[in-house]
Formats: structure tokens, C-alpha cells, sequence
DNA sequence: ACAATCCATTGACAGATCTCGATGCGTTGT
DNA sequence: ACAACGCATCGAGATCTGTCAATGGATTGT
């Protein structure tokens, strides 16, 4: 019941409606909720979370390509496709070394998920 | 670099093609995979990030249909549709009060979400 | 120079998703 | 009994998504 958070009112020109209950009261920018639907949507597969785990549990490292294909079970140019999505999510980082791409977590974004889902019990914002 | 959890392996055929680093070490199964993705995938869209946050700013009493078409600027049965997504991911609970629908977060669900997210920096089950 | 390897891109296809208008069911109030 | 309201479901449309085989670029090793 404490500090409820949320920041700036959606620039929803709708009538607002007050009806049953006031959720007038303010929630999540519609940009910002477009980039946090941007990262779930990206672990909205289950591909791509065995993807993520994979790459997290290789170590500091990173894992290529070709230590992916296999574990998931899918062809090489789909494994490739799901990891471009989550590099364009920010969820992961690749790097070309050699003939090798090198795909490695970014923790700050995935605990900024997190923390977007447990600050304060509700969704929030950074 | 310490516990790096996991359950079991995934129960995957593939040669385990041992190429470039060991990501052979294990990480999320299958099934937790997709219960993950399955949640995830329930916040992979704009509108229901925006109707997560609407809801849970909207007090202990939850909020009906008619406080939500509004501020998103849908029309009724899409927004009926969503709500429908999310109560299917068990992100939210309806409860029918007269002529009048309500949804309500489910905190536990969503902070477990957290903390698959943000348990020792990496994806992770319960 | 040549062959082999890793990876991204392209083209294609089936299936899922988002959205709406129209309709129907249940509840409320007259 | 009847009208009004809130909501879910249905049917339909356009778009997006996941997957593969085929191809091509870049790097490595002989």
C-alpha cells in the first residue's frame, strides 16, 4: 500500500472511463512497456530460454553456434535466427572471434527484468 | 563462478557435438523451459505489459474489463482477449462479482518470475 | 590456391497472433 | 417481463513467427 511507484500517465487519449474503480491512478508508460514486452516476448519461446540457460551455464566464455545446434535439437540457421533475436532484445552479446560467433548473457539486463518484476511486488520500470 | 545450479539435462538425442567450449554442463529442462516461455510469452506483448501494470496499480480490489479498455484503447473483446491469455499463464486471477469481471495479479507468480530471472544472475527455475 | 568449416541470409511455408464487428449469455434494474 | 449493461465467444482478416533447405561470405588450415 506504500509507495505505488509508476511514472508519467500513457498518453492515451481514450475517455478514461472512470467506471467501477479508479485505475486512473497511473501505470506504465506505453513506452516503456514496449521495451520491456520486447525482452519477454524475445524469452516468449521456449527455444530461446533453453537458449539463454545454455549460453549462461557455458560459462564466462560464451558458446558458439555449434555448441547450441545440438543440445536444442534444431537446424543451424534457425538456431542463428533465435539468436539475433535475443542480441536485438539486449538479452545477449555476440562477438565474432575467427571463424567463431561467441554469444554471452548480459546480466544486467536480465536482473533489470527481474527487477522489473519483483520491485514492489508489481511491474515497474528500471 | 560457484553453484551454477541446474536440474537435470535436457532429454535431447543430439550427439552433444562437444566443438568449441562445454556447454554440456546442463541447464533448464525441456519442460521448465516451456512453462518459462509460456509466462514469458503471456508479457511478450505491449498491451498486456500495459494491462499487468494497470492492474496491479489499480489496489487490492482488482479492476473489471471496463476500467481497462480505456487506457489501452482496444476494443473490448481484444482486451477481453488478452485478459484471457494472462489468466491462462496464471499471471492473473479472475473472479466473476455480478454483472462485473474482476482481474487481480498474482504477486507469487510474478516474483517467481523474478526470480528466474535474477537467482544468481541466470536463468533458473523456481 | 584450394578445401573445409562456421555462420548469416534468403526464400518459402505452415501455424500462431492480434485485432475487430457481430452475436449471445448472464446479471441488474425498472 | 423487459430493457440495459458487462463480458465472453465466434468468425474473419492481416500480420507475425518458427522452421527448414539452399546459398553465400568470411576465416582457417593444407
Amino acid at each position: 500500500m506504500p509507495s505505488r511507484t509508476v511514472l508519467t500517465i500513457a498518453p492515451v487519449e481514450a475517455a478514461a472511463a472512470v467506471c467501477c474503480s479508479p485505475v486512473a491512478g497511473g501505470a506504465l508508460d506505453v513506452g516503456q512497456a514496449q521495451q520491456l514486452a520486447r525482452m519477454f516476448k524475445a524469452l516468449g519461446d521456449p527455444t530461446r530460454v533453453r537458449l539463454v540457460s545454455l549460453i549462461a551455464a557455458s560459462g564466462t566464455g560464451g558458446a558458439c553456434i555449434c555448441d547450441l545446434t545440438g543440445p536444442v535439437g534444431l537446424s543451424q540457421p534457425t538456431v542463428s535466427h533465435h539468436m539475433r533475436l535475443l542480441v536485438e532484445a539486449g538479452l545477449v552479446t555476440r562477438e565474432q572471434r575467427g571463424k567463431w560467433a561467441y554469444y554471452a548473457i548480459v546480466p544486467d539486463t536480465l536482473a533489470a527484468l527481474g527487477r522489473a518484476l519483483t520491485a514492489r511486488g508489481e511491474l515497474s520500470a528500471q
